[in-house]
DNA sequence: AGCGTGTGGTTTACCGGTCAAGTCGCGGTG
DNA sequence: CACCGCGACTTGACCGGTAAACCACACGCT
């Protein structure tokens, strides 16, 4: 490997001066400059990211993205999106999935892990302990959670609660009573701050339209296909099946369709289903749903880490500490008023 | 941050003691030992991977991965893999999403960003250019392909060639003539391996059975389902519509189904569509397909990398080359003979 | 002539670790 | 009793850069 002191041998001035040369900064002749700029071509230098952070203030020009599922399509998505704009500006990315498995969680956050290799943060569906909070907070890493939110960060989140409440009040509005739930309930010793929030939302929601939620119609299934289908089966087998579902996401929902056709349920005659995300699918499964903003959450979440970082960024204003893009209903053909004779 | 410095301070031996007590190397007394620890606990001490790389030989232990997409349900699902079974080792993964875009390729492949950060690389979904391999082979960078094969490097994909055998040949059994092949034909600068080889076995595969390949049907579409309903739609126009269709991906699949739905063309009473992944929502559209182990190849890849960087690899045995790992063909309701009628 | 002021450098001190070589006290041995 | 060997450290060099302090020299000015 080729080293800067390679390169003060080859053009015969000092490491200093090669060193400024590259970077550009000034009291370096041209002829110099190109000297130097042609045997590092040459010699195909490549500055050790190690010595450049050691050197200057253990910077490492790279983001922790910790995410609970990479495979889940919100959580793909928004790491394609904080990605994007992370790499635009010249961090790279350092992806911990730590997909259900609270050890994984503990050694990523709270040792050596993202500690120093990072330069921050972004914690994607977890909602953070107080533990975490202070370990990080102690080091001074400065993080950003995205679907979660706790005082001492910030945020970019959609208003779960109002995310629930939207569903709940449109199925409401159709005409349905006896509406389920569909999402993850325990969790396992991981903190999923979102399925949490939305059943809440659910609830409230129907005692405000004077309906006591029945834990009956809570079912628990985890946040894929599969969960939903599952969870949907059970719904199916039911005597008193609900007239609507809520699910908590989108690839629940489906789960939750597929159920429904085999078991000759017809949506949304017998079954109004409704999900949340506005997964690229829906749009052809026609699934109604409570659309959010996933790939912007993402780059938002970036940009909040890049201000932190780097702290004159204009170019995005002001950010603020607790960001809440805005979601919308879309409605779709698995949404209608309940059947009459049913 | 506390350094090495602060602890040897604050237990009164040298910086040296302190690393080989952190490190559990010999020549510490328990005591001291003991004392070292407690400090580091109460400091809340991380050594710096800057410092430490630099001191021990440029190591970062630290694998990059660089993808198409990551939102694509097959490359999520290697890198949940791959990073995996490198995190378990004490690894952590830099992924870079070049998402189409051959600037991207160039500046991650080409340019510093890879080269020094990371101690090894998998290259997912790309075919590397001779470019690239130069450069990369230049700087001592042990790559692993995934999904595509060149020389130089070993490499774990499936046999696409025999992947489109399958799937064409499953539809020739059935009896069908018109195959149309769904999939990404030209790649915008970017080196697509996978799609080409499909189409080429698809090519082959029809020639063997006599029938010579109708250029008309071949048809474009980017990788996602937006493509294949696209492609499906141009497909469901057709006046003389082809019998069945064989895409380079579930996803894709799932656009044509869903293209033939919107055009009330039944599937499979007169249309047949056969993907290639065996993806997560394959099995609840009933879709028939050529199974690949997508997880699985994330995880060999990695276990290759971590082979060749610690190169005392027992626990995995003998690692080939180049590994190929085997497809299936999986039936389900999406395939059957052509209707007579048609 | 004497004196700031720029320009284009060089020197040197780190950054936070690791590692090889050296030191020191101590119990055992010939 | 001098010597050896060994365990438990300490010292100092080094990894590959960066940043600040220093320096030589040319130039314009009073």
């Amino acid at each position: 490997m080729t080293s800067i002191n390679d390169l003060a041998r080859e053009t015969g001035v000092s490491t200093a001066t090669v060193s400024r040369a590259l970077r550009g900064l000034p009291r370096v002749s041209e002829e110099t400059r190109a000297k130097v700029m042609d045997a590092a071509l040459r010699l195909g230098y490549v500055p050790s990211p190690h010595a450049v952070g050691l050197a200057s203030g253990g910077q490492t020009r790279t983001v922790a993205i910790v995410v609970l599922f990479v495979t889940r399509w919100f959580f793909a998505t928004v790491v394609h999106g904080a990605e994007q704009v992370l790499r635009e500006r010249g961090y790279d990315v350092l992806l911990y999935n730590i997909g259900g498995d609270p050890d994984a969680r503990r050694r990523v956050l709270l040792t050596q892990l993202v500690t120093k290799r990072a330069d921050a943060l972004i914690v994607v569906g977890l909602g953070p302990t107080p533990e975490e909070v202070l370990w990080l907070s102690r080091h001074g890493m400065p993080v950003v959670t995205l679907g979660s939110r706790v005082r001492e960060w910030p945020s970019v989140r959609v208003d779960d609660d109002a995310v629930a409440r939207t569903a709940v009040s449109h199925l409401l509005e159709l005409g349905h009573r006896r509406i389920a739930y569909v999402g993850q309930l325990s969790d396992e010793g991981l903190d999923l701050a979102t399925p949490r929030a939305r059943l809440e939302g659910y609830r409230a929601s129907l005692r405000e339209a004077g309906i006591e939620p029945d834990p009956g119609l809570e079912l628990e299934g985890r946040f894929t296909l599969e969960g939903g289908h599952d969870a949907g089966e059970e719904l199916m087998r039911r005597a008193d099946r609900p007239s609507a579902v809520f699910c908590a996401s989108d690839e629940m929902a489906f789960g939750v369709l597929y159920a429904a056709r085999e078991a000759g349920v017809r949506v949304p005659e017998e079954l109004s289903v409704i999900g949340v995300d506005d997964h690229e699918m829906a749009h052809y499964v026609g699934l109604t749903t409570v659309r959010q903003p996933v790939l912007q959450q993402g780059r938002v979440a970036a940009r909040q880490i890049l201000q932190r970082l780097e702290g004159d960024d204009r170019e995005y204003g002001h950010v603020n500490e607790h960001v809440e893009l805005p979601t919308e209903l879309v409605l779709r053909s698995s949404t209608a008023p309940p059947c009459p004779s049913a």
